[in-house]
DNA sequence: ACGTGCATGTAAAGCGTTACATGATTAC
DNA sequence: GTAATCATGTAACGCTTTACATGCACGT
């Protein structure tokens, strides 16, 4: 699929950047939402997209001795870049969700451990929440689509969609966890062991 | 991590099955909506879970030759099974998702194209609500939280709140790419070359 | 007889994380 | 001086997909 590669180029192409500045945003900015990748992906990729002729960079110092590499987009780049991103892609049938499975197997524990796992992940995903809904307080008007403010803007909205549909999930399974256990045989016993 | 490991013991763990069983779970079942693999990853992972002695299987003959494996999980299997079920994680910062990466290089394309892409997720997407949401009607109460359709209907309400989120999101972006581009300079460009 | 589904495996290549490794710059 | 950040790489290992490979069972 080589997605990485895509990544890379499309971020190269919004800004001039070194493989550290690429690390960076799939670390901490918006797009590490979506996608995201470890520097010791990076560099390699980094010299293919060179080798092709996708990228070229220019050495720069820093300081006295320190050289890094700003990396700019070529032509040949920027053609291969758009026509990946036209592509009509087949959604991803799977999108993998470890706490997911393992609330699939929920009747296998205690309905309380059930319960318990499921508040810690509401506290995070609300912390995240709250964290995406904050950044948006940024926006007071709808950038221009010509602007690379347009992507980021769609892609927080749908960061924060996701997120509310997590949160508005666990609470509902919280509840339901609740319901389901007061009248169930097994509870009964749990309980009667407990007093 | 070993996910695969644990989504394998607990699906045999639910009921004794063989392999190629476990591979139609991971492709058609409410499973695939969060956890999946194929079965040249699935063979070797039950070989090495029998090893390990968390795992057994019989022999069983289908037709007058043909055999296949039934595994069932082991007390080891039980337990270590168990204590990954408790294991209270922090949550996956990111879930990949190629088609929102492209959305956020959205403005190195034509709105048009944009608002092309999206309807085209967008017919992909209510597709596989409609489909979960028909999938929802089997249910008609509650079940009983000790029953494995509680852990089904819980995941099943996930992947519900999901989709819809991410058709809200698709409907509220194609909105957007329209009134945005309308205004902007470079669509009266693009609309100058069509006139 | 033929096609679809049942059933089980291996091999190669690609993708991704963790760990190993090194050194400069900057702010306190 | 020292800690955090900037900066760049490689190696080993694990996970995942695609392709290769084989054969039986069942319905029409």
């Amino acid at each position: 699929m080589r997605t990485l590669r895509y990544a890379i180029l499309g971020l190269v192409d919004r800004k001039p950047a070194t493989g550290y500045d690429i690390a960076r945003e799939f670390k901490e900015k918006e797009l590490s939402n979506f996608w995201s990748a470890r520097h010791s992906q990076i560099y390699p990729e980094l010299r293919k997209l060179t080798e092709e002729g996708l990228l070229e960079y220019e050495v720069e110092i820093s300081g006295e001795i320190q050289e890094k590499k700003v990396y700019r987009i070529t032509r040949r780049g920027k053609r291969e870049f758009l026509a990946w991103l036209l592509r009509d892609e087949v959604m991803q049938p799977t999108f993998k969700d470890r706490f997911r499975l393992r609330m699939y197997f929920v009747s296998r524990m205690p309905s309380a451990d059930a319960a318990a796992l499921l508040k810690s992940q509401l506290v995070q995903r609300k912390r995240k929440l709250d964290f995406l809904l904050e950044s948006q307080e940024k926006y007071q008007e709808l950038p221009e689509y010509s602007s690379d403010q347009f992507g980021d803007y769609l892609v927080l909205r749908g960061a924060i969609l996701r997120e509310q549909a997590y949160v508005d999930w666990l609470e509902e399974s919280l509840r339901l966890v609740g319901k389901s256990s007061q009248s169930s045989v097994m509870e009964q016993k749990e309980n009667a062991l407990v007093h």
